[in-house]
DNA sequence: TCACAATCGTCGGTGCACTGAACAATACCC
DNA sequence: GGGTATTGTTCAGTGCACCGACGATTGTGA
């Protein structure tokens, strides 16, 4: 009666994406290592000696999912935790030899599935397909700061 | 140094755009029924007494992952499971009084939801996004199932 | 200097999402 | 009719993602 048609409504469209791009990395890319790890892996791999929170920044989570993150990778032996001696409370983070070996693995496979997962796209459309997503993502990742004032506040 | 730009990553954008949307969810729609849980909702206004399965279907979740999503339900009294007379492996699944008074009160405002969402593209490009996301989406999802051959294999 | 605030990491709790295995009920086929 | 396959549900295990609270460390201001 009332029902809504969800074909029309953005987030249940990014949960199927995201379940798509899941199951295409699985069988793709890599079984042992997901996605947001790799993101890990790469932030490190751009500015190496990242503190936790600031490679969280970097990927887009929040701290106890990059604590987590972070502790798998660890485990695995790709990335080594060492205390600030400048500042007791942060772990600086860097890669193992195995770390970046296995990024560069991935990086090559990642490309290659993201041809496969675009490829229903001509390029102006994956161009399109970008920014498009890139801006509302954006948009709304702004209204959770409250919008720091031009002017400074009394 | 061999770093990436993740912002060229689909696997990537389509989880930053999740999160932004599950924000945005739980700031203007509710902090109790996550937006899976509206979809079931939604899927059993449309069709009442859907068996579990087929509700995971019409939503795109696994059978475990329903599994949870509806037991969560049940127990906020949104919905009942009745065993189908019929055939005694399946749940027969129907919305409460107060399950449809909550679809309904969700529908107003995942409607508002949506507009905020969507606010930073023009009308056209709404149409666009939606349209890139499912056939990308809808891509991926057909390389899962090995494609049933249109000649029946000897 | 010393109390107070801010920051980094951790922990507990909730929820989504998948795989693979187990179990029960039904359907099919000889 | 009885053995076998299929189907619906559940369970265990792994991983992402959020929030709120807590302890440890550092930074700041009176």
């Amino acid at each position: 009666m009332a029902a809504v048609d969800l074909t029309t409504h953005p987030g249940h469209l990014a949960r199927r994406l995201q379940q798509a791009h899941y199951l295409l990395w699985n069988t793709m890319v890599s079984e042992e290592i997901t996605s947001p790890q790799f993101a890990v892996l790469n932030a490190l791999v751009a500015e190496p000696g990242l503190d936790q929170r600031t490679v969280g920044e970097r990927v887009g989570l929040d701290r106890s999912t990059i604590a987590e993150v972070i502790s798998r990778l660890g485990r695995r032996g790709l990335l080594d935790k060492v205390r600030d001696p400048q500042d007791g409370r942060r772990f600086l983070l860097r890669l193992t030899d195995d770390g970046l070996r296995t990024h560069k693995k991935l990086t090559v496979r990642t490309a290659r599935m993201n041809q496969v997962f675009l490829a229903p796209l001509a390029t102006d459309e994956q161009a399109l397909f970008f920014e498009l997503i890139r801006r509302v993502a954006d948009a709304a990742e702004g209204l959770r700061n409250p919008s720091e004032p031009l002017v400074a506040p009394s």
